[in-house]
DNA sequence: CATGAATGAGTATTCATTCAT
DNA sequence: AATGAATGAATACTCATTCAT
């Protein structure tokens, strides 16, 4: 039978079924942030994604199902991503603060739609998206990111760059400030240009470590 | 139909259909924030606020129309409840920082429904939600919000209490850092008692007044 | 506007509500008799009935109800129809339990689907379809039905007509025997004619009667 | 394909093919009894059997014949189960008349599945699942029984043993009352004790046989 | 004005059957 | 022969909105 006339792909090995399990991810990815959960239709993903209906319930249990993996893969590789740029040295304490926050930064336009399900999070107050195993997981990933911070910032305190203070509020303030920047530019129409909102993060990360700086 | 047979009232004048009007949105605004918007059935708002579904309709023009009245009153009132705050007299600039914040800490606490409704926004990148109409009007509301933060902080300048800087920068970075700080703690299990959050919001703007104060 | 012109009824009181939900329970029951539970449709209900699915589901819970309204019915039917039989005068025991007999044959005919809804019992191992309550009433009703049989054989005793013997076998026996000829009959392409069966029925009768009359 | 990476068995001959044939129909058969035809899945049934879904359709046109191979089975099965009691010499018709009522008794409770599915044979008014085929086959086995039951009246009325009468209508009462009894015994909690239904059973046929009994 | 019965399009999910491997 | 991935039609049930009363 000639290749074009093949209406679908069958997916025999382990490899095969990732390439599809991918796709239709992607396509829900892309339906639940520019749609939202309730108003992505399972139909529309699989269409979006060349497969049929019936085909997602042999990848996935259910909508539901497909949402929460995403949500754990999301928070998964912005962990990733973070600890990737703590990787690298870094001479003073003040440019490792800096360069996460871009690291951030980065994420949250590299990987637009991941950073999106994460920061909409909120809408999570909807216990039905979040069972006790998100919930938990969340927690556990957020807490070790936070930890992150506060360590580097201890650690500017052991080496002399940082007063002593209460580091773990300002790793709260670190993150919320990340945070609500980021939504702030996210939806307002007064967006600023990609270089205005990096220009304003690390404006954002001096004045704080200006605050805790010595001298 | 003789006059004791009627079960409802007829809402006549301004002031009845005003509380009328009242009740259905108050149920709305309960539900939007505890079910989301797909989940709130016109049905169930009627049903909690004692009307019957037909009403509902005489009262809005349909569900996204009350989520927009709702909107634009939260709007409405944070920009109220801060104007408040900013009208008593404060002997420094950094004082009057302080107030503004603690005042937004206030209304997402008095009225978490409207701050709620507010936060959630950027589920409104749906842009089914939001018509030019209250993305102007969000536009306009938070801009103003904004400006006034800015005119305290040159204030501040003027009278010699901050250094010369890029206060518009500074303003994003207040209100971004508000944002997150409440954002934080509303979504995350880690949550701060009451003092607690108060503690941490006072903390972040004497951090970033102290990278802009002179001296 | 013109009569014709209305694409539906509105019920308003409780008498139009009751008609229309008969009517759908009256299209519910051809279908169930006529085609099974599994393979009514509630849309093909609703068209037969004339009625939108929406309607459906504003008189009834959902198809499971309906199909738990029509057997309670059907049971509450039966034991109206016999009682009724026997509220007449008999002259002999024996010709009560022949007016009897002729009474559910009598059920069968003239409300066949809901004897068939009755027979389709066995089908109701299916324990889906008869909850804890359809289960008690079904033992309940078909136990006084029993009884009802039983206190004419002991009748039947006391009188002198029947010789002294286990009743309660006797009243099983011809409870099984009415219903297993109706079921041969109904089953198979044998069919009797209709005075066959009835000829029939009152020939096991007195079959029956003749094992237990004295001389 | 290497020989040991084979999970599964080929059917090459007559035998093995049988002997998957006969798992996938015993798997048909508890699904069929114990959840109905329609909420009986081919999936369900291969599993349980241990094929795939594939080698259901090796063997079985589709879930249809599936049904109709076991409904004719279980009709043969009767036929044979009952003639191997009429096999044994009884001194009296009485007896035999007994010993085929115990028989039919036997196979309810030896062949379980069987027997239910020849008893929800009225669910069967389904035409969906009757072909004439099948109608026909029901027919004439059904016709042959009766007429086994009859030739046994008439051997009796020949011997001396029963009076003169119209033996077709007892056979009909004969069958139907066994049918009907064990189906009352199935469905109601009434249920009898194993030893209290064989009991109403031979004192069923007592009942009836003394009815046209000499003296 | 107020009501709530009626509508029917819309959606998640299931399952018999096919067919490439 | 055997497999099981893929298909998509089918179905119960929901809910925003209308409009006769």
């Amino acid at each position: 039978m000639p290749e074009e006339d093949r209406r679908f792909i069958r997916a025999t090995n382990a490899e095969a079924r990732e390439i599809k399990r991918r796709a239709l991810m992607k396509a829900a990815l892309a339906s639940f942030v520019e749609r939202g959960y309730d108003r992505t239709t399972v139909s529309a993903v699989t269409k979006a994604a060349g497969e049929s209906v019936g085909t997602f319930y042999l990848y996935f249990e259910n909508k539901l199902q497909v949402y929460r993996s995403l949500y754990r893969e999301a928070l998964e590789m912005l962990r990733r991503h973070l600890e990737e740029a703590m990787r690298k040295p870094h001479p003073t304490v003040t440019g490792e603060v800096r360069a996460l926050a871009l690291s951030y930064l980065e994420f949250s336009r590299e990987k637009r739609d991941y950073y999106l399900i994460l920061s909409s999070q909120h809408l999570g107050q909807q216990d039905f998206i979040n069972d006790g195993f998100l919930k938990d997981r969340l927690d556990t990933e957020a807490l070790a990111l936070l930890k992150m911070i506060d360590r580097i910032l201890r650690r500017g305190i052991d080496g002399g760059e940082f007063r002593r203070h209460d580091t773990w509020k300002t790793t709260m303030i670190f993150w919320g400030m990340m945070d609500g920047l980021l939504l702030l530019n996210e939806r307002s129409n007064l967006a600023l240009s990609n270089s205005g909102l990096e220009d304003l993060v690390l404006y954002s990360v001096d004045l704080c470590l200006r605050g805790i700086s010595i001298s």
